[in-house]
DNA sequence: TTGAAAGCGCTAACAG
DNA sequence: CTGTTAGCGCTTTCAA
């Protein structure tokens, strides 16, 4: 129930720019195909048509047609359209959070693959947490979209069944040390972790400390620790001190928890960051300090975020493959759609590539 | 039409916890209403009314609705909810980018506000192109949502009148300086930069260099840039430097600008910057150098970001309320969507309260 | 407390 | 090329 009485807008009353007054001063009603109908002397099912472009219509009706919508300001009831045609062209995409530079790119990597698909992603944000997950992904699949993206391979049984009964195309993103439901694309955190770890090893670093976010349910950001740790073990060395932060400002954090994991263990010769917010900190920290980077002390973070790029030194990363991740989850969920054939298996694992930058010597 | 041939989930035929097999391998059709009325014995009416606790049904009744719709995992299709009841609990929230920290907080006060109200907010992104604001604006008017919320007080006319005939709850925000359509909340940017400048003039600067994004629809920053240089002038100033980027990352273009304008204009002794993120960059810079910051150079960026908690030295700056923002907005629509009176009048400014930091010295 | 009938605004399918 | 008819899956309204 629409407030008519309380809504009384300010500008109502403006005139437009050729001086004439808007079109209506009755209590607003959204217009329907009908009046344009009306206003054409066409039918409600040729002005349809030509409003989607479907069907061949000729030139003169065309044009009467358009002109009526223009000058009524006809705006399409999707909801109505979608419900007789069982077509949405809606792409949900849920993601963990929107704070950190990482999930724009991939929203943005996913939404120009989309733009000539005519499919709309709209997102949804679980922080982190299952049960919203769980009740975001139930209410957009209210919505009956034609796809949905979702980021990590870990869901609440209730999700994991909601996203198979769906019976629309399912691209899980982010990570591939898993199973997916149906698709997946992004990179294997345990290999991103290893990969770092091998690399700290040969440069000869032996004293490793680390440092994350206090995330139990961040299960990439684990995976990874699972990997560098697992592939420090063998080289027979043990992580010699760690920390985890959660809230506040991550450079912040990352320059305190440095200063206080350098005090409490001054022999460390390396410092892995889970996240590049936090190693610039430490980075600008050590460089506060005098601290002999990567000589003394070598440093690196996650994800390769454009931030790095203005830091006074180069801080060592492994880029997350983010932009591409979206583009590929986008362009799987299109073919899906159009009936076209996928090219790519279930699992399209992409290749973290290191930077090493100026914080890990070579 | 969906590709139901091409639908093969390989996680199909997983079984679940309780080593059941899923209940359908037909091919997955949505299921309806009347699925769950004809698994409950009850008339799909009163499932209709226990699925969404409305009207009186009997304890029994109502637990055998209930068990049926989870067992068979019922997901209500809100499209035809919507288009009977006449009513969607979506309200549009379009911003022009999502890539700086300062709309995700927007959103977050937005989404907050509104977790308890039933009403969920759909972001549209509008890359600063007042195009793409026309065309998000219809794609999600076409949705027939319960209010806008829209960054801005500048629109196309197209995007004026759509919001004039949607007949529902408007609220532009981030800017107080112009007109709203209906209701507005935010800062007055014209008095953010001659605030700005009131205090660097009274700190006694003179040489007054500054640096912003090259963006002629960013109409907030334009105001901001009004806003300071007239109050300078006021005072007998003039901007001595100024230069503008486009593109790359914020950081290191704070500390390129930075740069090349105090090797043109060497006698500079103070940079006003139009973001934190290159003002950032810029202090970064010349502490590197190690010019007195701010004994002979002092600088001020704008927006307040977090991220500047983590800088060797803290940035002046001036908080631009993003929260709040959201969170008022928000109460607006809420507010009148539920037929309630406004307590606030068409334009709510928030005050943007400078924080001096260590780059401006008193 | 429950059910039956009548649409919501649009489009698929067919007939002219 | 254009129009008619019959729903889409739900909620409103009214009657039982």
């Amino acid at each position: 129930m629409r407030n008519w009485l309380l809504w009384q807008s300010p500008a109502n009353n403006k005139k437009t720019t050729d001086g004439t007054l808007p079109l209506t001063n009755t209590p607003k009603r959204p217009l329907t195909l009908r009046d344009v109908s009306e206003a054409s002397g066409v039918s409600e099912m040729t002005v349809s048509r030509v409003l989607r472009n479907k069907g061949d219509v000729s030139a003169a009706t065309r044009q009467k047609v358009q002109d009526a919508a223009k000058r009524l300001g006809y705006v399409p009831n999707k909801i109505a359209g979608a419900l007789a045609s069982q077509r949405v062209n809606l792409v949900a995409v849920i993601i963990p959070s929107l704070g950190n530079m990482v999930f724009p790119e991939v929203l943005s990597g996913i939404s120009e693959t989309l733009e000539d698909t005519g499919l709309q992603p709209v997102v949804g944000v679980t922080d982190y947490l299952p049960e919203k997950e769980e009740k975001v992904l139930f209410e957009m699949l209210s919505w009956r979209p034609s796809g949905v993206i979702i980021a990590g391979l870990e869901h609440s049984e209730a999700s994991q069944a909601m996203l198979q009964q769906a019976g629309i195309p399912v691209v899980e993103i982010m990570d591939t040390d898993g199973e997916p439901i149906d698709h997946c694309v992004g990179i294997s955190h345990r290999r991103a972790g290893r990969k770092m770890a091998e690399e700290i090893i040969a440069a000869g670093y032996k004293r490793i400390g680390f440092m994350g976010t206090k995330m139990p349910l961040d299960h990439r950001a684990r995976k990874r620790f699972e990997g560098f740790t697992r592939t420090l073990a063998k080289a027979g060395i043990e992580i010699a001190d760690q920390e985890f932060y959660s809230g506040g400002s991550a450079l912040a954090k990352g320059r305190e928890m440095t200063a206080k994991m350098l005090e409490r263990t001054p022999d460390l010769d390396f410092l892995y960051y889970s996240n590049d917010m936090i190693g610039a900190g430490g980075l600008l920290y050590l460089l506060e300090q005098g601290i002999d980077v990567p000589g003394k002390v070598g440093l690196a973070g996650f994800n390769g975020v454009e931030l790095l790029d203005g830091l006074p030194r180069q801080l060592a990363t492994m880029d997350a493959c983010r932009r591409d991740i979206g583009v590929k989850a986008a362009q799987i969920i299109a073919a899906l759609n159009a009936g076209d054939a996928v090219p790519d298996g279930p699992i399209v694992a992409l290749d973290p590539t290191l930077a090493a930058g100026d914080t890990l010597r070579r």
